[in-house]
RNA sequence: GGGUAGGUAGCGAAGCGGUCAAACGCAGGUGACUGUAAAUCACCCGGCUCUAUGCCUUCAGAGGUUCGAAUCCUCUCCUGCCCA
């Protein structure tokens, strides 16, 4: 674990002991990190804002592992923030995320307690630690929707006449990252660079992993369990109340899969067996972006 | 027993004389990440190794034709379907 109390190594105090403390528990999907959370909570006068980036949205509470919360907020006497506070109808973007989850860290320090971060969405939580400055230009869906009739190299290439420097930068065969790019750079000229990334907080990182079997295991009594208790009825739900396919496909994951299922187009092994397997898929993605928080 | 379609890398599936260690998809591995991030994307994926316009062993098995075979011929084994 990294101790930011030291000032950085050039003798500066940029390392600035002033900074407030807050814990983040990180990590793989079913590695237990919402009890973890509510413990350490119980332990040090704290409340648990939640890091993730489906659970921010009202409805879908078992496909997306919400703790059971009391209509205060609280479960185990631990008042939880950013769960169930957007509609899943539009996409609630991390940026709109920095700025909520700032004002809740402040609040919860300036009632004295102690802010715990738990989620397993990696920009989300790198958005929040570093500050990362968004360019902020909001999302033009209309562009959007024209420029994702294009093919990656034709985006490439508008995006090189608007923006040389980060077309250098942007990964070429990703359309979401050449249409962002060329969203910004059609609003305000040009993509800012990135600035050197300094924690905004005394950090204590706890980054949660298990082993490859362990994971297995873990992830398929919880998937059985969630689906035994209604998942599939949660899902179907959310369709009757407008969230189209189109919308749970985006979502990944068991809102994906559920959908899949609920159109027919997989059958209710293929289901289970599908989303088993893209879950695995995504616990090895979140692995590999928490391995940077991990030292 | 007769007929017929097949047996290709972990699975599915192209290839049907040379440019084939063999397209493509899936599964698997590694990684990226500037307002979709549970999303999106990249690379690797027979073996060896100096990771290469390198070497070795492969396309059910055994023979054969050919300068050259996953691709053609013969036989054997196995599978699906049809007729008995």
């Amino acid at each position: 674990m990294k101790d930011l109390n030291h000032p950085s190594k050039d003798g500066s105090l940029k390392g600035s002991p002033l900074k407030q403390k807050i814990i983040v528990v990180c990590g793989q999907t079913a590695t237990g990190k919402s009890d973890l959370a509510v413990e350490i909570a119980k332990k040090y006068n704290g409340a648990v804002l939640s890091v993730d980036s489906r659970q921010i949205y009202r409805g879908g509470d078992l496909a997306s592992g919400k703790v059971p919360l009391t209509n205060r907020g609280l479960y185990e006497g631990i008042e939880h923030f950013g769960v169930s506070i957007a509609s899943m109808k539009r996409t609630y973007t991390v940026a709109q995320f920095q700025r909520y989850a700032k004002k809740i860290i402040e609040k919860i320090l300036a009632s004295g307690r102690t802010p715990i971060l738990c989620g397993g969405s990696g920009l989300w939580i790198d958005a929040l630690v570093y500050g990362t400055e968004f360019p902020k230009v909001k999302p033009n869906k209309a562009l959007r929707v024209k420029l994702a009739k294009l093919s990656t190299s034709e985006l490439f290439d508008k995006l090189t006449k608007l923006d040389p420097v980060r077309a250098k930068t942007v990964d070429r065969s990703n359309p979401f990252r050449l249409i962002r790019a060329i969203e910004i750079a059609t609003a305000i000229g040009k993509v800012p660079r990135v600035k050197t990334r300094k924690p905004m907080y005394d950090v204590k990182w706890i980054v949660l992993s298990l082993s490859k079997t362990d994971l297995e295991q873990k992830v398929s009594k919880r998937l059985t369990a969630r689906i035994k208790k209604g998942m599939v009825a949660e899902i179907r739900k959310l369709h009757d109340q407008g969230v189209s396919h189109k919308r749970l496909m985006a979502l990944g994951l068991e809102f994906k899969f559920t959908s899949l299922f609920l159109q027919k187009k997989l059958s209710r092994t293929e289901f289970e067996t599908h989303l088993k397997k893209a879950i695995l898929q995504y616990a090895k993605r979140q692995d590999t972006w928490f391995k940077k928080f991990a030292k």
